[in-house]
DNA sequence: TGTACATCAGTGAACGCGCGTTCACTGATGTAC
DNA sequence: TGTACATCAGTGAACGCGCGTTCACTGATGTAC
């Protein structure tokens, strides 16, 4: 048993070196100039040798999604957990991090939030840590529900029942029996990550001067949106 | 001359013809799949007759970028022109059309607003038919600063001085004088595409049900917080 | 109208590259008795 | 503790593929006098 389980851990070693080798050559040169051969080669082993810990280059891929998933949604929660309890100011740490972790990471970014890559279809063990950013937004007006802070009435437009059933539930908005909170939850998140695909893929480029003030009054009008009550007026 | 013009149009024939058999392979395959022996195969002629045409891949690439880009920004044109006159019909003709392009050409879309092409540098000829559909969104607004239905007065979300210098002007928001509506207006049309990516690359795929519906309210959104007049009640 | 020359489109072979994946194999490590 | 066997990691050669780009070339088309 400690023999067998020598193996495993010289075995899960190496499985983090590959995915560790891939990561950079992700970060450096992008999804598409990432290969099997190439991080067999940076590991000094034969390139049919990955293929004892990963059966395709797909896996790799994977492995590669959930890890930007799960550093994105990290860094978004350590920033919630930083920012005090201020509501608006827990939702500015939030998207100020996940522009951040874009910033640095615009290759993993791309990875998971760019075009899908072609021929590759997501597993479902990409789910779960594709929605943690989102999760951390919602936590924060179900804060303000539970404080009172957040309207929960419909805002008329549309809202009701275009969610998926189950997903107001599931993200811990039981308060909100129109299903508005959760669609303007919804918006926010797909509207926060529109901001930041825009300004890493260069399309404000000309447009947009002062990146990261135009994002913090973005983001603030997103709060807003989203049910958060305004900023006593600065 | 006549003769000479002959030959010039031969040519240019012949240059449209690669530029549509590559977007249909762009259509069908996706960018990274886009190889120009391919194309060359399809037409029947020689993989390096191509070079005559197109001085590189890279070439060619900007030529279905700027396609793209450019039937994209003519249906948003069209759907504006036959909205008839009411602000609001026409903002929602509009970011519907953008939509609907973006379904029914999944690749030429992902190749203009998915992820940069690895080494590919977009070259200054993108730029205007890249600002066709904010150019669209942004005539609304216009069209209501003149009736006096968008106030104009800033929102204090920082948006003053954030956008690079000349760009209001260039929109044709002159009568903005703090650069609110023009920054509000930047924003509509970043979440805009943010919702299109989201829904296109399947990110709210098991959250958003009927996403035609989802789509439609958070254009209503965009559409207040741009600054268009509420909706009478309905 | 005719001739000498220049331009241009298109060919086909080749260069050099790197990729994902398979397969039969060698040794080392672990397991059962 | 020792031996026979099974498992597993890693090798290296090979398969088969397609790509972008270059180059010397052949003919056809256009141009100048």
């Amino acid at each position: 048993m400690s023999a067998a389980g020598a193996r495993a851990r010289v075995r899960a070693e190496l499985t983090r070196e590959i995915t560790e080798v891939a990561r950079a050559h992700l970060a450096s040169d992008g999804a598409a100039a990432l290969s099997l051969r190439a991080v067999a080669r940076e590991l000094g082993m034969a390139s049919s040798a990955i293929y004892r810990y990963f059966p395709s280059r797909d896996d790799l891929l994977t492995a590669l999604i959930v890890d930007a998933y799960d550093t994105l949604g990290a860094a978004a929660e350590d920033a919630d957990a930083a920012a005090g309890p201020g509501l608006r100011a827990r939702w500015r740490a939030v998207c100020g991090a996940a522009r951040e972790w874009a910033l640095t990471h615009p290759h993993e970014y791309a990875l998971v939030y760019g075009s899908p890559v072609p021929g590759y279809a997501a597993p479902e063990s990409t789910i779960g840590p594709a929605g943690r950013v989102g999760a951390v937004l919602c936590r924060i007006l179900v804060d303000g529900i539970a404080g009172g802070a957040v309207d929960v009435s419909s805002d008329g437009t549309g809202s009701d029942g275009t969610l998926t059933p189950g997903v107001a539930e599931g993200l811990g908005l039981p308060g909100d029996p129109t299903g508005s909170v959760a669609a303007r939850a919804v918006f926010a998140w797909t509207s926060l990550f529109g901001l930041i695909n825009f300004e890493l893929f260069g399309h404000t480029h000309n447009v947009v001067d002062d990146h990261t003030t135009y994002f913090d009054g973005a983001t603030a009008r997103l709060a807003t949106l989203g049910g958060l009550p305004e900023q006593p007026a600065g």
